[in-house]
RNA sequence: GGGCGUGUAGCUCAGUUGGCUAGAGCACCUCCCUUACAAGGAGGGGGUCGGGGGUUCGAGUCCCUCCACGCCCACCA
């Protein structure tokens, strides 16, 4: 306990609490508990690739909300936080902020230090400089993390924090993975693949975003078997050489005639069948199509589906093959090929279109149009289809998946159906594998025969006990690190894991799976999945499919969705740290954390918020008042412990606390954390400005009742605001209470007596004092002023309640004389002294 | 194209199962140095609840329809 400070302040509250909590343990979770004496919440790990910022600070209010409220009822909550920070989008921040691009082919230089600043030129370094430098930088990033969630008050327990590449969470991927494999849920295939050019990996379905850009229809002129000539509109000529067949509707009368006929390409000269199927539309261009291996994800569908061959004109990198395709037989073709072999997409296109002109195999000009095509959510340039050796992880059945949707309570209940939609769309499967670096890698070696061939059938595996291993370092069971890509030898798998294939086992990872089982039996299934709703197709669904192979169980019982951080402008908010406006440490300075968590609680799960700095100025406001408040009720006399309340206007106040506390308890159960804080406050207002101007008088006197219902109220008071303004409640709670706020019980109805007495009082008492201030308000009077006569006219009850807190009254309004008279109605007239 | 959400005062939002003259905060205007708080307090003005139909004694709330905005999914020749 310390004593009540003659002139509160809010500043230095959040670097105090925060040491002192971290100092105490105050968030340390108990691995005693069990199960059920257990709320477990599986924390998103933010992405350690940038700078957190205001949107950030909101989503993770709401998650600590839910902790502190579940702490407070008495659960042992399980919180940890990791930070994802694996994978591409950390070796883009890296690249970016070392100018340092990881090269595999070079050796390791252990002298290399990045430059600082950057080079403007990314510096090519080996793969283990740059798993060094990356783990550097993640490193770094990760103690500013920590350091925004303390200041902003998560009670999260640090102690049990993971990381999505460190060791134990790639222990957990790896072994998470081959217990796949061995139940053949995972396998790896050679077949299309969505490419990003740019960054040259796979990609996943989850991972796509359409965008509108420009394009063109091309009208080409392919040769019909009868030397017609055949028009097909493409948006892209630079495919043509990878023209397989084309395509129309199987009830398309137009080309009923040409099925089973060939046709021929212009420029390149490759005779190629004509064919049916549902998928083409008479609608679009001429009404048929031509497919090419592949230029998007319905060629895919085609090929696979007509058994069609490969014609790969695409490379990796984006490029045209310097190789020509099979059956580019005709020697004019091939010639025309040459022209167009190496250039990239653009060049090629171009070139393409000039052969076409010069051939006459293109009727009129290009007609541009805007169209949707498939990119990277995070890449600059079209996704391109390649075909690739991926590891895909099977999706279980629709239906199961959807069961466990079903299963699932989503808080809001609407964001179900975005899971459901996205189930019943589901093509093919999950893609887990990415050509990066920074990443888990797969637990597999590929053994090499005498001529120098890898046996991709054959894998060796790495036993369970050996893992996390790296397959480019470590060495299958059997041969020898000289043995590594040599005939007779081995190879290590080269590929690393998408990082949802590891953050989808999060609550595995975070619990202990499967080494410390007596752990993770405590936590696991866990109660609250809370997350933004953008990654409901992503982390949600993937964490509930591991969950449902691995333990046949839904991996939590609540979801909670937030919504996203809007700049009232609609404009985009500002993603730079520093300097910003937007800098969440920034607005904490300037507002408090306390009131950066105000604006954050006021978004409802589901909603989006606006960014609103005078959220942020309200919240400071009410976290000012509770600290004058409460110095104030503080004020007044030791604490009468034995005491309790007994004048009316006191028992009625406490009633209306009660009924707060009730549905206020009852919101938050609901997870209306908003509610919750929304009844908080708006009684607390009211107990300032009505309740505590009543009783000032007596409270001064030191009337028992008056200081009790006081004390009684303000505890209530700080604890229902808890979960909320951790620090300022923190603050006024040491002035007179021993131990923390945050782990003292969530108020209860029955702190307040059965009896509830009569809400009249107060409400009568309140109103009467409204109209007393208005009249001195009118008259342009001081509060101060004096009132000579008062006059209530009401119904025999609100007299009755009236003159249950007369004294009250006639001390705050400071009346001389009140009289009463009966009325219809609640009626009061106010005459002023001179 | 299918779906979800939103539309209430200038701004940000409450309005539970339909029920008294539609609420709060901010902003605005007026007043008050008052001994918890002037980075405060008291009071006031301001809305045909997106439009149009309908059900009902009664609709911001239920039904139909249209409009606008945001998002999800799909389409991508």
């Amino acid at each position: 306990m310390a004593a009540v400070p003659e002139k509160p302040s809010l500043d230095g509250l959040e670097t105090k609490w925060r040491a002192r909590w971290e100092e105490d343990g105050t968030y340390r979770f108990d691995r005693t508990k069990t199960r059920d004496e257990i709320y477990a919440i599986d924390t998103p790990p933010p992405t350690v690739s940038g700078a957190l910022h205001i949107g950030h600070c909101a989503s993770y209010t709401h998650k600590d909300l839910m902790a502190r409220f579940h702490r407070m009822r008495g659960k042992e909550v399980f919180y940890p936080m990791g930070w994802d920070d694996n994978g591409l989008n950390v070796e883009r921040r890296v690249q970016l902020m070392r100018g340092v691009l990881c090269d595999p082919s070079l050796p390791f230089d252990p002298d290399f230090t990045p430059s600082d600043p950057p080079p403007k030129q990314p510096i090519p370094v080996s793969r283990p400089n740059f798993m060094q430098i990356c783990a550097d930088v993640v490193e770094m990033l990760e103690e500013k993390y920590h350091e925004m969630w303390s200041t902003l008050g998560l009670s999260v327990d640090w102690s049990q924090s993971y990381t999505t590449i460190g060791p134990k969470a790639r222990r957990v991927s790896q072994y998470g993975f081959l217990r796949l494999l061995e139940r053949d849920l995972a396998y790896r295939t050679e077949g299309p693949t969505l490419w990003d050019v740019d960054m040259k990996t796979a990609v996943a379905q989850a991972e796509l975003e359409d965008r509108m850009i420009p394009g063109a229809y091309h009208r080409l002129v392919f040769t019909r078997a009868d030397g017609e000539p055949l028009y097909i509109d493409t948006t892209r000529p630079e495919l043509l050489a990878a023209c397989v067949a084309v395509v129309a509707h199987p009830d398309d009368a137009r080309y009923k005639s040409l099925m089973g006929t060939e046709v021929t390409t212009p420029v390149f000269n490759v005779r190629v069948p004509v064919v049916a199927h549902e998928l083409a539309d008479p609608e679009k261009g001429s009404g048929i199509a031509m497919i090419c291996t592949f230029g998007d994800t319905t060629d895919v569908i085609w090929w696979r589906e007509l058994g069609l061959p490969v014609r790969t004109v695409v490379e990796k990198d984006g490029r045209i093959s310097t190789l020509p395709p099979s059956g580019l037989d005709d020697a004019a073709g091939r010639a025309a090929y040459s022209e167009i072999a190496g250039l990239n997409m653009k060049q090629a296109q171009k070139k393409v279109v000039e052969l076409l002109q010069a051939a006459g195999g293109i009727a009129g000009d290009p007609k541009p149009i805007e169209h949707a095509v498939k990119f990277w959510e995070n890449g600059n340039r079209p996704l391109e289809i390649v075909t690739n050796r991926q590891w895909f992880i099977r999706y279980p059945p629709a239906e199961q998946l959807l069961a466990r949707g079903n299963e699932l309570r989503w808080h809001p209940e609407f964001m179900h159906v975005r899971y459901d939609n996205w189930v019943n769309g589901l093509v093919g499967d999950w893609n887990i594998t990415r050509q990066r670096f920074f990443g888990v890698p797969f637990p597999i070696w590929y053994p090499i025969d005498e001529d120098g061939n890898v046996l991709h059938d054959q894998l060796l595996m790495a036993p369970a006990d050996r893992l996390p291993v790296d397959p480019s370092t470590d060495v299958p069971a059997g041969y020898t690190q000289e043995q590594r890509d040599k005939p007779g030898g081995f190879t290590g798998d080269p590929d690393v894991m998408d990082t949802w294939a590891t953050s989808s086992l999060t609550p595995q990872i975070a619990g202990g799976w499967p080494d410390d089982l007596d752990l993770y039996e405590r936590v696991f299934p866990m109660d609250l999945r809370p997350q933004a709703h953008d990654i409901i197709r992503t982390w949600l669904f993937y964490t509930v499919i591991r969950s449902h192979y691995e333990f046949e169980s839904l991996p939590w019982s609540d979801a909670l969705i937030s919504g996203f951080v809007q700049d009232p402008d609609r404009k985009k908010l500002s993603k730079s740290a520093g300097n910003s406006p937007d800098d969440p440490m920034a607005i904490i300075g300037e507002y408090s954390a306390d009131a950066v968590r105000y604006w954050a609680a006021g978004e409802r799960p589901g909603m989006d918020l606006a960014l609103d700095r005078n959220q942020f100025k309200v919240g400071r406001r009410l976290a000012t008042k509770i600290l004058n408040a409460s110095r104030f009720v503080l004020g007044f006399g030791e604490d009468h412990s034995a005491a309790t309340a007994s004048a009316p206007i006191d028992v009625a106040m406490l009633g209306q606390l009660a009924s707060v506390v009730s549905e206020a308890t009852d919101a938050f159960e609901r997870s209306e954390y908003t509610k919750a804080l929304e009844q908080t406050e708006s009684f607390f207002w009211a107990f300032c400005d009505d309740y505590l101007e009543l009783v000032k008088a007596r409270a001064y006197a030191g009337d028992a009742s008056a200081v009790a219902a006081l004390r009684l109220g303000l505890s209530a008071l700080l604890r229902l605001f808890a979960p909320f303004l951790p620090f300022v409640t923190e603050e006024v709670w040491s002035w007179w209470r021993d131990g923390s706020v945050h782990r003292s019980a969530w108020p209860t109805t029955d702190e307040f007596d059965a009896d509830l007495g009569n809400p009249l009082v107060l409400e009568v008492a309140a109103e009467t004092l409204g109209q007393v201030r208005k009249a001195k308000t009118a008259a342009q009077k001081s509060l101060r002023a004096d009132v000579a006569l008062l006059i209530v006219r009401g119904t025999p009850d609100q007299l009755a309640a009236l003159e249950a807190a007369r004294t009250d009254v006639m001390e705050a309004g400071r009346v001389a004389e009140l009289r009463m008279e009966p009325g219809a109605e609640l009626e009061i007239a106010v005459t002023l002294s001179e």
